[in-house]
RNA sequence: GGGUGUAUAGCUCAGUUGGCUAGAGCGUUACGUUGACAUCGUAGAGGUCGGUGGUUCGAGCCCACUUACACCCACCA
């Protein structure tokens, strides 16, 4: 019987298994989902994040954790925006003509159609989250916890608008904040031009990589120690082209090492010039539209030649521009130039400097708060190492530029009386009051950052504002967040700053912070490549299990992680080994196994249960620490090494024998404790193992305890260990046909420990059939794992056992050597414990050292 | 320019506070098995832990310098 995870899970959901139960009296352990972007399908990237999330709530819940897992998305707006005005204008629709109503229509159906596909996904990978708690960034809880912390923040003193040079998408039609700019490296020019200084046949050249500004130039800037143009200082230069007289000024800005060591200072167009202009009281000249085309009418002074460019893009200005200046004779040089270039990172428009009014945040002191809770340990990075570049983004803050001008967004709650009073409220019938009856206002057309209202989100999702929502009162602070690292500041720290500044408290007491998913030679996942992996696909291909196993094995130290089919196919066929070992114990009769009485063992259950009991120790250690790479190995390993290879091997021999009901019990319990270590990673196999082994439901494993310890005798259990190296041994032996099987036995008899004696039959039992009609006269070597060298010595092959041995005891002389050195040398300076290991070592080497001579001179 | 990370086997990576002869998976070689195993098992080969110097009884791990790669921040002269 198999069964489908996509209907397990639907079952699950239905019926409320993945809803936390605040009645339990269980302590909480809260988990919001990073929202995914309405903008499309699920990647790689997401399959790790959400998997990392899911495997440690379904630890959680296993430990005994009233656990929420809430689910949702986020509007993203200028992604969206972009992508929903691009199918518009393929089927002739565009934004303006339809107006800001109907293309809204357009964005919230494409929204339903694209969240359902994300939640969709979800639920394929096994996300066990709450889904009747699910929340999308423009609900109307969000949008009124939205409007909230505006007003207060307004009210605060904290959000304030500003004329201000801004990072210009002309594109998009946008502001953008800082962080959406992204600096490409872009080859493109350096043109030297001649200014005329006024009044005298002296003249300084500038350097520009955008000569089109020079429209807008009101002056030239020099370094006021550059002893090449300190005399200059005060004078005027004439703007070729134009003729405009523009002030020369001294300026520390200006680096006598860059460039001709004069700049032009063009005060709308360029953040440094606007400060620079700032300082000089020169004139801003916005010499560009929305659109960045020329725009002539704010250039006062603008000849006929100038007018001639009017509505030209500027890229396009250049080229003209340039080639006017050649004609006047004003360009000097051109040198080819690569330099950094702002872009944006939605669309990749060249990003225009641009003055405008737009509205700030403050975040100053909520930097410093949220510092203070990350310094003192309130909240936690996983690594730690992001808390550095969480400080020092934190530490150099600036006002937030909150505002967009975007249709999709949560509208700015500001609204302005004809004559342009603000009045900051939560409605318009709000504002209304403030403003008095009869005052006609009109609501700013502005949108917010999308990161604003993500920022609330592990507030906002669970009720607030309202404080006495039963949820927020439960499960707010939550427990961890799991994201990339690439939103540590656009999201991580917004969330804090605003949950410190609203609740006081911290969000989330952990981060977690995975890297980058490449593919399997590290490379960056691209279309360009071809390497893209869909999730989806993997998940038809191998089953969810495969990917989640894969996942997790790949989920460390928060590196990026490299991701390739192959792994999966590693990830299957674990999977399929476990099956297997199933498939072995059910023939055997398993499911009717009597009840596990630990009082009753035998040498190898014994063994097989204290493999398990440090399995779960440092199975439980890892996942609590977020090694999921460490969970899954030692899962891995216990898996198949010591269950599969060893115990069930060792079994074999003794299943039909007297104490065959003690194995088949113990083997029971080893499964069952398997399994529950398994269902974080792989809920889907698990539960249906659980089920196929009479332990109960499949749907109703997700809320099992998890794995414990068996208490147990473990006196005997390295007598286990030392026998499995003897079948190895015996085994290969036996591959190399040097050996019979009597003689190795009585050999292995005679360095075999006490204990151990009594399992002589068991191995004798195990390899018997095997080795039976082996010649018995023959030769040669069985390793005694632990650190002797057992040899017989048969005549025919003598003298190659004899070489053999003199190569080894080279090696072990040379090893007793060292070990003496180092223990004259600890001599009083190292632990006790060292030097008595080191002592033991010696004396080992030494037992082998004679062996070996023995061997050699017999 | 400022910062962070990485460098360990052919490939992809573990290696926790310094401690015995540095590990895993894949790949590779040999042999065996196909009676739980869509295979599996056993064994072997393969590493001067990027380099140099230092601290230490002892360094893959700590310190200094250095090389290469990746990323982040700043920067349109």
């Amino acid at each position: 019987m198999t069964i489908n995870p996509d209907d397990l899970y639907k079952f699950q959901e239905d019926n409320g298994y993945f809803k936390p139960n605040s009645e339990s009296g269980k302590p909480t352990f809260t988990i919001m989902i990073p929202p995914p972007n309405i903008t499309g399908q699920l990647h790689l990237g997401h399959a790790f994040t959400m998997t990392m999330q899911d495997i440690i709530i379904r630890y959680k819940r296993m430990v005994g954790f009233d656990c929420l897992l809430l689910p949702g998305t986020d509007h993203a707006a200028i992604a969206t925006q972009m992508i929903v005005e691009k199918q518009l204008a393929e089927k002739g629709i565009y934004r303006r003509e339809i107006g800001r109503a109907k293309f809204l229509d357009y964005v919230w159906q494409w929204k339903a159609e694209c969240a359902g596909n994300i939640t969709k996904q979800l639920r394929r990978l096994g996300y066990s989250s709450d889904w009747s708690r699910e929340r999308f960034t423009m609900d109307d809880g969000m949008s009124d916890a939205v409007k909230e912390a505006f007003v207060r923040l307004y009210n605060d003193g904290l959000i304030y608008k500003a004329k201000r040079l801004v990072n210009w998408d002309p594109v998009m039609l946008t502001s953008v904040s800082d962080l959406e700019v992204l600096m490409k490296e872009t080859a493109g020019s350096m043109w030297h031009i001649r200014y005329d200084i006024d009044g005298s046949d002296e003249s300084i050249i500038v350097a520009t990589t955008r000569p089109e500004t020079m429209l807008g130039d009101s002056g030239v800037a020099v370094n006021p120690n550059d002893e090449r143009f300190k005399h200059l200082i005060g004078k005027k230069a004439i703007l070729p082209i134009i003729g405009r007289k523009i002030e020369i000024v001294g300026d520390d800005y200006a680096d006598m090492t860059k460039g001709t060591g004069a700049v032009k200072i063009t005060p709308a167009h360029d953040f440094n010039d606007f400060e620079v202009g700032k300082r000089h009281n020169l004139p801003v000249m916005n010499i560009f539209t929305e659109t960045a085309k020329i725009d002539v009418k704010n250039i006062p002074d603008a000849n006929d030649f100038v007018r001639s460019l009017d509505g030209m893009d500027r890229f396009e200005a250049r080229k003209v521009i340039v080639e006017k200046l050649q004609e006047l004779g004003n360009l000097v040089k051109i040198e080819p130039y690569t330099h950094q270039v702002p872009h944006a990172e939605r669309g990749g428009a060249v990003i225009e400097p641009r003055l405008t009014e737009q509205w700030y945040c403050d975040v100053s002191e909520m930097a410093k708060k949220a510092i203070e809770f990350v310094k003192t340990g309130k909240i936690k990075f996983v690594p730690k190492m992001w808390e550095n570049t969480f400080f020092s983004w934190l530490e150099n803050i600036q006002p937030w530029c909150i505002s967009r001008q975007l249709w999709w967004g949560h509208q700015i709650p500001a609204y302005y009386t004809d004559d342009g009073k603000i009045f900051v409220a939560k409605s318009l019938e709000e504002a209304q009051k403030m403003a008095g009856d009869g005052v006609h206002l009109t609501q700013d057309e502005d949108s917010l950052d999308t990161w604003f209202s993500s920022g609330l989100w592990p507030m906002s999702t669970l009720g607030w504002p309202n404080v006495e929502a039963p949820d927020y009162k439960h499960y707010f602070p939550t427990s961890t967040l799991i994201t990339g690292f690439d939103i540590i500041f656009f999201w991580v720290a917004r969330m804090i700053m605003m949950s410190i500044y609203f609740t006081g408290k911290a969000p989330f007491d952990t981060v977690v912070l995975h890297g980058l998913v490449r593919d399997e030679h590290g490379q960056k996942m691209s279309k360009t490549k071809g390497n893209v992996i869909n999730p989806l696909e993997l998940i038809d291909e191998f089953g969810i299990d495969a990917v989640r196993w894969t996942i997790c094995t790949l989920s460390g130290q928060g590196r990026d992680m490299n991701f390739g089919r192959s792994l999966v196919e590693n990830g299957r066929k674990f999977i399929t080994k476990l099956r297997n070992a199933v498939n072995f114990w059910e023939q055997k009769g398993v499911k009717d196994a009597i009840v596990f009485d630990k009082t009753k063992s035998v040498a190898s259950t014994n063994w097989i249960l204290d493999k398990m009991n440090s399995a779960i120790d440092v199975a439980k250690n890892a996942i609590e620490n977020y090694r999921y790479d460490e969970y899954a190995q030692t899962l891995y390993h216990f898996v198949w090494d010591d269950f599969c290879d060893n115990f069930i091997e060792l079994s074999k021999s003794e299943i039909d024998g007297e104490n065959g009901a003690i194995i088949l019990a113990t083997a029971k319990v080893v499964i069952q404790n398997i399994l529950k270590m398994l269902q974080p990673v792989i809920p889907f196999v698990s539960a249906e193992l659980y089920e196929e082994l009479g332990f109960g439901r499949a749907c109703d494993f997700i809320h099992e305890s998890y794995a414990e310890k068996v208490q147990i005798d473990t006196s005997n259990t390295s007598d286990i260990d030392w026998m499995l190296s003897v079948i190895s041994a015996i085994r290969n032996v036996r591959a190399e046909n040097k050996i019979g099987f009597k003689t190795l036995l009585n050999i292995a008899f005679k360095s075999m420990p006490e204990g151990a004696k009594s399992y002589i039959d068991i191995i004798a039992n195990h390899t018997n059939t095997k080795l039976s009609d082996e010649s018995s006269d023959m030769i040669s070597v069985v390793v005694d794992e632990a650190t002797t060298v057992l040899i017989a010595l048969p005549s025919a092959n003598k003298d190659e056992a004899i070489s053999k041995a003199k190569i080894e005891l080279q090696e072990v002389e040379k090893r007793i050597l060292s070990l003496e050195a180092q223990i004259a040398k600890m001599e009083g300076k190292a632990p006790a414990q060292v030097i008595e290991d080191r002592r033991k070592s010696l004396s080992d080497a030494m037992a082998k050292k004679s062996q070996l001579t023995e061997i050699i001179g017999g």
